[in-house]
RNA sequence: GGAGGGGUUCCCGAGCGGUCAAAGGGAUCAGACUGUAAAUCUGACGGCACUGCCUUCGAAGGUUCGAAUCCUUCCCCCUCCA
């Protein structure tokens, strides 16, 4: 686990040369077909080498789920295990891994006409209105969400109209079995923030050298895609559109592109703040790769030994 | 050389005698997070010994009970006419 550029990528290829392990990718932007420059996605000739999976499964015009992330993840390590290989789950996408780890309530999955129906009635009648709605039928969630919130609101009131019941009931009936897997947490953390924003600034600037704006103008033309879509809203992907739209110019897009990506990163930090149970290494100690080898192949020893001793 | 417009807290930008440490936006920092999560939202944001005090609105003076707001001089920007 690790914020947005700090080398995780990097990481997880040199692990797999060396340890037993098959590269899991946890990443909701990275499991689009087509959106390769503004992912940092690994390329052919890396993933050739070391195969990723959940890398390109859906096409931008769709969506994809933490619930579905879930149960994906879950039978490609049941796949893994079998073969005798170690999973390695990679990415920064924190509430995927924390569906995994934690398991998710048993809700109803999103259901796109009526997501539609209540955005149209928040652009009429403003959030709050809706969120005074939601509190009618479930008074825990209008106390906990924000009369602003508008993606938790649209979701809670979407699963308490679909079940006839308050969400914050059904959140507690976690109908999730526990992780049948020994986890091995690792979080990548820099020391220094201001190093990660220079990384950040460069890298950007690099996926805009690299053609980030052509890339998204052809997916254009190949998909049926529009600005409110959750691949479009990914960071670069959004600022690119606003680009290609006239709304701004190559300097606001590098601008505002760089610090979407700073603030994801800030995101991804106080996911990881928060995080227990992990082992931090700082992602800019320039023995990183060597020294989470070193710990991981201990770790994984270890792991195994205790396995074979409660058989 | 002539006619104007302007310099505001990190940036943009409102304010145009008191209710102004100064609207709003951006950035930044901190936090929340259950099928959209690279999303969405919340808080802080001049300093401090902080129900008050101190320092800020280009610089220096002045008017006034009181100025970012009015006057004078100076220093810089920009547009237009030559």
């Amino acid at each position: 686990m690790g914020p947005t550029a700090c080398g995780k990528t990097e990481l997880a290829v040199h692990l797999a040369g060396r340890l037993p392990v098959e590269v899991i990718s946890v990443d909701s932007a990275l499991v689009y077909r087509g959106m390769d420059i503004g992912t940092a996605k690994p390329d052919a000739a890396t993933l050739r080498k070391c195969p990723h999976h959940l890398i390109d499964v859906i096409a931008p015009s769709e969506q994809y789920s933490a619930a579905r992330f879930k149960t994906e993840a879950l039978a490609l390590m049941a796949d893994i295990t079998a073969r005798g290989r170690v999973p390695l789950l990679v990415g920064g996408t924190m509430l995927y891994f924390k569906a995994l780890k934690h398991g998710l309530g048993d809700l109803p999955m999103a259901d796109p006409a009526l997501r539609r129906d209540i955005a149209e009635r928040a652009a009429r009648l403003g959030w709050p209105a809706l969120h005074a709605e939601l509190s009618r039928l479930d008074p825990a969630a209008g106390r906990r969400l924000s009369p602003q919130d508008s993606q938790r609101i649209q979701r809670a009131l979407e699963v308490c109209l679909l079940t006839g019941k308050a969400m914050t009931g059904l959140l507690k009936a976690d109908g999730g079995a526990a992780l049948p897997y020994r986890l091995i947490e690792v979080a990548l953390m820099p020391s220094d923030r201001a190093v990660l924003h220079r990384r950040i600034d460069a890298r950007f600037r690099a996926m805009l050298a690299a053609g980030l704006v052509e890339e998204l103008r052809a997916l254009r033309t190949r998909y049926p895609l529009t600005a409110d879509l959750p691949a479009m809203r990914a960071v670069g992907y959004r600022q690119a559109w606003r680009h290609l739209e006239g709304e701004i110019d190559a300097a606001a897009l590098f601008a505002t592109g760089a610090a979407a990506t700073r603030q994801l990163a800030k995101r991804q930090i106080t996911w990881l703040r928060a995080w227990s149970g992990a082992e931090v290494f700082d992602c800019l100690r320039p023995d990183l790769a060597a020294a989470i080898t070193a710990w991981l192949a201990r770790s994984l020893a270890e792991a195994t030994a205790a396995q074979d001793r409660s058989k």
